[in-house]
DNA sequence: GTATATTGGTGTTGCATATACACTAAGGAG
DNA sequence: CTCCTTAGTGTATATGCAACACCAATATAC
């Protein structure tokens, strides 16, 4: 039986500051949210983002990378800052103010393990949702409303598929997220336009006509993440 | 010579949470900011944007609403979370995470006095401003970001001005904060065909024609209330 | 009271952008 | 070679946005 570390904790009565990470994947058609399962009260056995305590003298987003590694096994992804969620009554016995992030990683390469027990990590569908611990339903919630708002004004979809993808992966990938059809001239007249995708001169052979493939613009990517809100 | 409190200052060496807040205005013709002398070391004598410590069970906007009110006399400001800054060197001797948030007031019964010194507070044109302490720089150069991200996709204008106005003190506060000149006609057209506002029926006698006096109408700013990022 | 200065108020046109909509093309399976 | 499946394309319409110039109402100066 594995030992499970207590979680850091202050003496004083200052408020403890954690980080939590919402990582939205799309998954056999279906948006789906990595969360983890608690190892010790609170909220034992409830499924939670995965989180935790920053560092003395660790920056908040470094911090969020490592609960993310350390619980999760994903490495170098980019976050943005969602909000901080610091009510007093949001954790049961102590004050943990808690910033939050999230970030959209594409399906390849994201079965997450941990060295004990992968049960305890999984993607769920935001669709059924098992019951979370603490606040976290109302941070999926605005986490979900701001990866739809943010979708509709930059070209996140590099984050949402592998290196290369078809347009119809593509716009299949949008029509998840948004939760709605689209047009399918056009989103590809849109798309183009916006000339953040260029063809890789290869083709996917399926079931029908082969389908050219297309991968995100270097430059195109590099803008995105400029653009985050912060710095 | 008056007493000067300490900080509160945690023993442990976990991180201490502070709120900033940056309060905007309208002043003859020019945005302005509200900024405090600090009092004491670091930064002694620095301009910064008014925050402090955030009280033990004390929810992080209402410690925000009360450190506005300690250190500047506003109250009942609508307050919108900004970014929750934490790099670890930001605070030269003690770790400190500052959840910031921003507000635009009216410029009526602005001028804020404190008791004991009321040259530690005072409005300074975003045009000019003085050195500042600790990241706040930084902090007012995004707030104004979002401060005219927002103005073009809210009617945040209520906010900006007196309860009645004239379209022609409307648009030239928009111009002001967007820093350029706007047409009349496709001003006038756009505004009043959100429906924002309403005229009063009243007019205001002036160096030329009266104008028509408006004010946002009362659903509006509650939507606009309502369409705050968080909840 | 008449002229003048000052600010308030109004429409139309062209252009760009978004939406609605249906058929042909290429390959694989039988 | 036929049929099935998915990829790929163009046009017509509506809607939103930018550019542009004049008349109206009051106050003031003479």
């Amino acid at each position: 039986m594995p030992e499970i570390p207590e979680e850091p904790s202050c003496l004083c009565d200052c408020p403890q500051v954690s980080v939590d990470v919402v990582i939205f994947t799309l998954r056999h058609g279906e948006l789906r949210v990595l969360l983890v399962c608690r190892p010790r009260p609170p909220f034992e056995n409830r499924w939670v983002i995965p989180g935790g305590v920053v560092g003395t003298g660790e920056a908040l987003e470094r911090a969020a990378q490592r609960q993310l590694e350390e619980q999760t096994g994903l490495v170098d992804v980019f976050l943005e800052q969602l909000f901080t969620f610091g009510d007093p009554s949001r954790h049961p016995q102590r004050r943990v103010i808690s910033v939050t992030y999230f970030a959209v990683v594409p399906p390849a390469g994201i079965v997450p393990r941990t060295a004990d027990d992968d049960r305890r990590v999984r993607w769920w569908s935001m669709a059924e949702l098992p019951p979370l611990g603490f606040d976290h339903s109302g941070i999926l919630d605005y986490a979900l409303t701001r990866l739809r708002y943010k979708l509709e004004y930059t070209a996140v979809g590099f984050e949402l598929l592998p290196e290369t993808f078809t347009l119809t992966e593509l716009q299949t990938a949008y029509e998840i997220v948004l939760g709605e059809s689209l047009d399918k001239r056009n989103f590809r007249r849109k798309i183009l336009g916006a000339a953040v995708i260029e063809p890789t001169g290869q083709f996917r052979s399926g079931e029908g006509r082969p389908a050219q493939l297309y991968r995100y613009r270097q430059d195109a990517v590099a803008e995105v993440k400029a653009r985050r809100l912060f710095p």
